[in-house]
RNA sequence: GAGGAGAUGCCGGAGUGGUCAAACGGGGCAGACUCAAAAUCUGUUGGCUUCAGCCUACGGGGGUUCGAAUCCUCCUCUCCUCACCA
């Protein structure tokens, strides 16, 4: 058998294709319009891997089967062309980027035509051409008009070397990637932002309304963050420093539990009373029985009760030593509280402070008011200053021991003491060298800041630190520092001994494994304790309550907040689309007219130093748009992500100079119906596009919602050896090459039969020999190819088949779809019409173009199949395989099955069947036809499986299966 | 820490209550062709076997059911994403 010559045939029919502009298409109101898209590359130099390939086969498998389905399929292709590696190049090798960007293209379309996909080329968009990034532009101005683009002061990395700013990526370990032994710095810049924050409600709920994996789905609604909860005000007081409220942190320890409840089980009224006027944090410790507290205190509600179990041998030095260990208390922390004389020199002997009770509660008292300094009840200053904060615990609000602002926070100035003025600063500068920053799981760290804030639930004052863990951009910058209840905020306050206080109680006094130990923080829901008037509530109820109780003393309200940021959009770079903006002494920063569109890139720049726009007199200097005097223009440009965000919309109108698209266009197209890509976009683009469809449509331009209805993930292709492919681990596969080697056709198939598309796989050089064995083995069986006749099983398969592979390409299940053709050809071999052999070709047309476009023509069929209808399905030809065996044929396999075991001292039957089968079986008829082999058979007994009356010796019914009856000989 | 996805025979990977000892591919083994190999084709590929069936199997334990790879429950392990968001 001679070669076959894949890639004749291939360039031929891309030619044909191409001549006959099979995939050009036009709006066209009678045909259902479907809107396939593959995200479109960055045109690097180094050409097509096989992850593209990847995604436009599943791209193209879909766009062609729904053309046979008969819909106007819109399936188009087009480069992100603005971004960093072209810069980069051209800094490197002094490469101009639009020569550099324009040779990427034209080698990437070379490719991509080679694989044979079926894009209409007539709609390609190229967003480094300034006809479309005129539109990124218009889009800006818009934005601006609407109040969504807006600038203001945002952190940068800045590269003192390079004397520019610095993306995220080519920041290593706090160094420059071009100058390694140069610090990056943190530095404030004047940006332009997107107000994505407006639409974050409207971002998050649409979700529900997409077909979108869930996982991207999740990742989204992550990033949106929101949260409810309640925003507090604390009224700031700077100034001298007040007796801390640390004491009050001691724990009582009692060990003499009659000396709270005698024998007959009284309460010790007197004691109780002074124990419950203690203030804030009351903590016992016992090591007596439950039972004995529950009577003393009734419900547990200001006390945090630790119980130990009862041991006789308790007052040993040891066994205090295992308390305090166990509950993770300082002896300094405790007050202990006995009677027996061995207990009492047990605890002296460890240094903890005793009070011996011996019925004198008035000493008790003195002693208990020597050791707890009474709370020192702030009064706040009526300084007016006041600062508000987020939290989503408002139930804590009186755990509150310190206050934590963001050492980036912008009005941090106001709150650092003069006394604290050296420190802070200090601490600032350690914070602000871009390595600390990047340093994983840093550990928390901050300075006290020289001022207090007034709690306003209890009017406690507060220290207020400045922590490297807090957020300035979320919330308001400031949190407040509930060190019991809150894993950061315990490590916090342990480090500088800060002073914890519990406020919230495990549910079930009893549950030893979830309560608040001391050890760590214990952050569930609880019920309220030392929290006054909430005490004994539950911590959801309280959230409530304490929120309504300080809004109405106009201290706290309800709010909604996001982790969203809004979208910074400006980059220091040369290589992107221009802000289309004039600032002017007199007139400050003035938009460019409308009509004075686009600002283009300039063409002759110098690299080396910074932004090359910086540098570029003549581009920089302008006239202002609105006086007519001096003007010098913006010379950031905005972020890739901006042209990716609605290049989806310009396909549908990719030539219109006039304006950004025709909106009857668009509306007819859009929006997306499928859109398939790598799901490393999750966040980025995939968010930043449906920010800017809402934006879209809020001025009119469009009139949906989302722009991608349903969303396609395909999965990582790895190296034969498992690890990612890479040019340094030298075990890239080229899809150029393997086209070459292999055909286009077995390496579409390959990379669609490995696995599931949406999952990751290995490349296996076995795996495409598979593919192309069988793409051969179809090849030759129509190279000598007569048509005969079909069989029944054929005929039954062959709609089966059009029917479930129809489904799967619909539903990228495209590995079965490969299962199913291998299954069905398998058939087809025995023999088959022509008509069937046709139908068959239809079928992986979708996969294969080129050799069902080559095997059609040679089996004498006009056109292309390409654009011939997706065969009709026979639904009554196909052979139900789930069919019931008939009564008659049920009992007849019954008797046949008998026979083949009967031994010759069987005497009785049992059959036992599916309950469903037993109405169709025929005793009398079983025991004539095997009576006739053997005669002694005195009885056949049947059964169905379920049947709680049936005799059943050797556990036979549950072997029985329907159509499969079990037996059991007697 | 939070969220998500998984665990099937030598391997990749189907299978979501009964015709499942488990599709399809790869690999292995045997045979055909050949001087021989590659390619191709045929058969076979859990164990025991009187080819009827029995036993053991779908990460581990427990459960529901006449019947579980498939449903419930607990456990173990793997992968991915976001992570100091108050």
């Amino acid at each position: 058998m001679d070669e076959i010559d894949f890639v004749s045939i291939e360039k031929k029919w891309q030619k044909t294709w191409e001549e006959k502009r099979v995939f050009e298409i036009s709006e066209d109101s009678g045909k259902e319009k479907f809107y396939v898209l593959e995200m479109f590359p960055y045109p690097s130099g180094a050409g097509l891997h096989m992850g593209h390939a990847l995604n436009y086969t599943i791209g193209d498998i879909l766009a062609r089967f729904k053309i046979m389905k008969g819909f106007n399929v819109l399936h188009p292709m087009g480069f992100d062309a603005l971004g960093l590696p072209a810069e980069n190049a051209a800094i490197k090798a002094g490469v101009d980027p639009e020569k550099y960007t324009n040779d990427a293209i034209e080698n990437f379309v070379k490719q991509q035509r080679a694989l044979g996909v079926s894009y209409d080329w007539s709609r390609m968009v190229n967003t480094a051409n300034s006809e479309y990034y005129k539109w990124d532009q218009w889009i800006f101005l818009k934005m601006l008009e609407k109040g969504l683009a807006y600038q203001k002061e945002a952190s940068v990395n800045w590269c003192p070397k390079c004397d520019t700013v610095l993306a995220n990526e080519q920041v290593n370990e706090g160094k420059c990637w071009r100058h390694e032994d140069t610090d990056v710095e943190v530095r404030k810049l004047r940006q332009w932002f997107f107000r994505t924050t407006e639409y974050a409600e409207e971002l998050l709920n649409d979700l529900e309304r997409i077909d979108w994996p869930e996982r991207t789905k999740t990742m989204q609604r992550n990033w949106i963050g929101r949260s409810e909860g309640t925003e507090i005000s604390f009224e700031i007081s700077g100034g001298e420093p007040q007796i801390s409220q640390i004491s009050t942190d001691k724990v009582i320890l009692v060990d003499a539990v009659h000396c709270l409840v005698d024998e007959k089980g009284n309460v010790n009224q007197e004691l109780k009373n002074y124990l419950d006027s203690l203030p804030n944090r009351k903590i016992v410790l016992t090591m007596a029985p439950k039972s004995k507290f529950d009577l003393f205190f009734g419900k547990v509600k200001d006390y945090e009760i630790f119980t130990t179990e009862f041991n006789p041998k308790k007052s040993s030095p040891k066994y205090y030593e295992k308390v305090l260990e166990e509950f993770n208390l300082k002896k300094e922390n405790v007050v202990y509280f006995e009677h027996s004389e061995d207990g009492v020199d047990s605890a002296k002997s460890l240094g903890i402070d005793v009070v011996p009770y011996n019925g004198d509660v008035k000493k008790v008292k003195e002693f208990i008011d020597s050791k707890i300094k009474p709370q020192i009840s702030a009064n706040a200053r009526e300084s007016g200053n006041v600062w508000k904060v987020f939290t989503t615990r408002p139930d804590t609000i009186f755990g509150v021991t310190f206050m934590v602002v963001a050492a980036g926070h912008d009005k941090l100035d106001e709150l650092v003491t003069n006394e604290q003025r050296l420190a802070v600063d200090e601490y600032l500068r350690k914070m602000n060298s871009v390595s600390e920053k990047d340093i994983e799981r840093r550990e928390k760290e901050g300075v006290f800041s020289g001022s207090y804030a007034v709690n306003p639930a209890n009017g406690e004052r507060v220290p207020i630190w400045i922590g490297n863990f807090v957020l300035a951009d979320y919330g308001s910058g400031m949190v407040m520092g509930v060190p019991a209840h809150d894993k950061r905020d315990f490590e916090f306050a342990k480090k500088y001994g800060i002073s914890v206080r519990q406020v919230v109680t495990n549910k079930d006094p009893l549950d030893f494994k979830n309560r608040y130990t001391g050890k760590e923080a214990f952050v569930d829901d609880g019920v309220l304790m030392a929290s006054k008037q909430f005490s004994g509530m539950s911590s959801l109820e309280a959230k409530t309550d304490i929120t309504n109780w300080l809004a109405g003393k106009g201290n706290a309200k309800r709010v909604v907040n996001f982790k969203l940021r809004d979208w910074g959009v400006s980059r220091q770079r040369y290589w992107g689309t221009p802000i289309p903006i004039v600032y002017c002494d007199g007139c400050g920063a003035v938009p460019v007219p409308e009509k004075d569109l686009p600002v283009v890139l300039p063409k002759e720049v110098k690299f080396g130093k910074g932004n090359p726009l910086e540098t570029n007199s003549e581009w920089l200097n302008c006239k202002c748009p609105k006086c007519g005097g001096k003007g010098r223009r913006e010379s950031d440009t905005m972020d890739t992500f901006v042209n990716s965000s609605w290049y989806f919309l310009r396909y549908a109108d990719p030539k219109n100079s006039k304006k950004i698209f025709d909106f009857d266009k668009v509306k007819y197209w859009n929006p997306v119906d499928v859109y398939i890509g790598g799901a490393e976009h999750a966040c980025m683009h995939l968010l930043y596009s449906r920010f800017y469809v809402k934006f879209l449509r809020d001025i009119g331009a469009l009139d949906f919602d989302e722009p991608f209805l349903k969303l396609f993930h395909q999965g990582m292709l790895h190296a034969e050896d498992g690890r990612k492919m890479s040019k340094s681990l030298g075990n890239v596969v080229e899809p150029i090459e393997t086209m070459k080697k292999y055909g286009v056709d077995a390496t579409r198939w390959f990379l669609i039969s490995v696995a599931s598309p949406d999952k990751d796989f290995d490349w296996s050089e076995k795996g495409i020999l598979g593919a192309t064995r069988f793409i051969k083995k179809v090849f030759e069986f129509y190279d000598s190819f007569v048509g005969g006749k079909d069989s029944e099983e054929l005929v039954s398969k062959l709609n089966l088949c059009i029917k479930n592979i129809g489904n799967y390409y619909d539903s990228f299940e495209y590995r079965k779809a490969t299962i199913e053709i291998r299954e069905l050809f398998g058939e087809l071999e025995k023999g088959c019409s022509k008509d069937s052999g046709l139908k068959f070709l239809k079928l992986i047309a979708p996969i294969c173009p080129h050799v069902a476009e080559e095997l059609w023509e040679k089996i004498g069929e006009k056109g292309l199949i390409s654009v011939a209808s997706w065969p009709k399905v026979d639904e009554k030809v196909i052979k139900n395989k789930g069919q019931k065996i008939s009564g008659e044929g049920l009992n007849e396999k019954i008797v046949e099955r008998i026979k083949g075991i009967l031994k010759s001292d069987t005497k009785k039957v049992y059959v036992y069947v599916m309950p469903f089968e037993i109405g169709q079986i025929d005793k009398e008829k079983i025991l004539r036809d095997i009576r006739d082999s053997k005669l002694d058979i005195r009885e056949v007994a049947v059964f169905a499986v379920n049947d709680s009356t049936k005799i059943d010796p050797a556990g036979r019914a549950n072997k029985a299966k329907p159509g499969m009856a079990s037996i059991y000989l007697e």
